[in-house]
DNA sequence: AATGAATGAGCCTTCATTCAT
DNA sequence: TATGAATGAAGGCTCATTCAT
């Protein structure tokens, strides 16, 4: 593993831990075993390492989801990998995820925050793969017709990052949900299998 | 307005904005109007001012959604209000739910960080409506029997602080979302409406 | 002495001594007994001090010679007074003056650096006290006819800065070179004394 | 043009631009097309490179100022020279005249800075030179009897570094002023021409 | 209640310099 | 000769918090 990859993998564990701001550098340096200065030769600023954890993050999602959804014979079943994929992925990931979670916000919100058009781009991404496969679902007959695509996609996308927060952050015991959220969604958009 | 009024809901304000770590105590006194030292006469500690924030809303919260759920006749109904509220208080108070989504995580994760009871006890409340009336409405005929109360009401829950913060905080567009949440759920846990 | 005072006091005493950007601000305060956070209570930026130092010496300059140009009976008399000055107080705020001639450039040369808007008044009030009274000096008979004053004043300004300079800045032993300017100047402007 | 001369040449460029703490040896490096690494190959310190360019630049001015007095016919005539040779000469090496007139007396007044024989020889051969050409017109007839050498040539060359300071580094506009110094200096010090 | 001067710890970042290759 | 990764010391500045008044 390069130092570079040794602090950006540090970095996303502390950030994780800690958040963001509350991460001082020199805490990364001194747990990836580097010297403080080596940061700011490979990032620019800070905030920079927080870019480039999120971006690697989204593009590994986008790398893991897009080629499930090929791989669907339906819409509905397609739907349902992208369920399957995020929850397998907030446990594979959950401490990227978890600063996606909390610090991404932040950093958008600001004036000339990060440059977001990455991000931002990823995140139309993940959004565009649901919408697909709601339309494609609709086509082949396994999803009901009055579903609307596009919002159906914001509300599932919104529905599966508040479950992972519910989980990853909030204080309090949060059972396993995944089989519930297919249940749930099924239930509201598969036509009906009879 | 009592100058610790003033200091609250000028910190929600800038809170809101900026994100809690981006906002000295500085700003609050100035744009307050008052001393700084003022602050502190009022609060310990900055971070108090955000568990004030914090629980004042969810208290609004709360007192906004309980009588709305014992004023409908069914549980299927009482759901749907409880929806219909969460829309509208993210409306009402988006500059305070904004502080929420964004910095409480921050605070709840450190050790020590917040003497979260209050708001724990606040969190399970919200969980705890959503519970009851889909128990209620498994009671009344309203909701399928397969549905289970808890795991459904945390996975609501999820979707409606996840819908809320895709609006708030994403640097994407997101088309109002309320109706289509109602729709969803409808399609998903009411008894067929035959 | 106010704690500001007392800052700014050590600021210019160091400044001289090492060079502005040699000086660190924590040097400041330790030699003023003062925490290094007070330094930005009172100043913005470490520059902000410098600017401050600038400005006082330029109009304890002003403040003391303009008088002295009023006072004078003849424009030729009012040049000698504006020497006389300039090497008293050269002796008296060598301090302020060495700052003045080491760092002054290096802030001005800079985009956006220091407001330069006092000072630039300050110079140019510098310089056209010589030129008046080589003007007054004409009129009035005591001044040759051919010394174009605007000129004059500028190679006199800079012969007086220059020859500062070489006193306070230079590695080499400099002689008092007081009398020898005035000589110099009446030999060169004055209408001959006969 | 060989990677030495190279990053000689833009560190002149730069500290001009800069100033010399102003201008990180990484700058030095880019602009000049060359690893960082190799200014330490050829230049000890960052110092280093300032006195070399000091030193080049004083080894110019003596080299192209020493012939001239020789060729001069009377000691009047080898001020003149020296006068305008100094003004050609802030025209064509201005970058390095600025370095000089910002950055010498920073490194001077350190303890131990730059190893500065080399730079006070060079001053003394400069002022030497007006001090002999002085003497000369005194005994040649075009000089007045009365001017004392040694203090005038003090006195010119603080007018001359005078004035090129201020045309050179002043935030003001300042007028060609090449002649007017020359005939300041003849009212002053040549013998009348009757 | 109210002020704002004062503190001091800590943070991000810069930069000259070294060194293995 | 040439590179650029790596170091580590230092610096300017921010900020929550305290305290005398």
């Amino acid at each position: 593993m390069s130092r570079k990859e040794s602090i950006l993998k540090t970095a996303v564990s502390l950030f994780a831990q800690r958040g963001f701001s509350a991460t001082p550098t020199s805490s990364i340096a001194k747990e990836a075993g580097v010297a403080e200065g080596l940061i700011f030769h490979y990032f620019r600023t800070k905030e920079d390492i927080l870019l480039q954890v999120l971006k690697d993050m989204i593009e590994t999602y986008l790398a893991g989801s897009k080629p499930l959804v090929e791989k669907c014979s339906t819409g509905l079943e397609a739907v349902k990998s992208l369920i399957d994929f995020h929850f397998q992925f907030s446990i594979d990931n959950s401490e990227a995820l978890l600063v996606l979670l909390r610090d991404l916000p932040n950093s958008f919100l600001q004036e000339g925050g990060l440059s977001n058009e990455a991000i931002k781009h990823g995140l139309n991404g993940v959004i565009g793969l649901l919408e697909q496969s709601i339309s494609r679902g609709k086509e082949d007959g396994t999803i009901k017709a009055e579903i609307p695509p596009r919002e159906t996609a914001f509300l599932l996308h919104g529905m599966l990052s508040g479950v992972s927060r519910l989980q990853l952050l909030e204080p309090i015991q949060v059972p396993d949900l995944k089989d519930q959220v297919i249940d749930f969604c099924y239930r509201s958009i598969a036509k009906n299998s009879r």
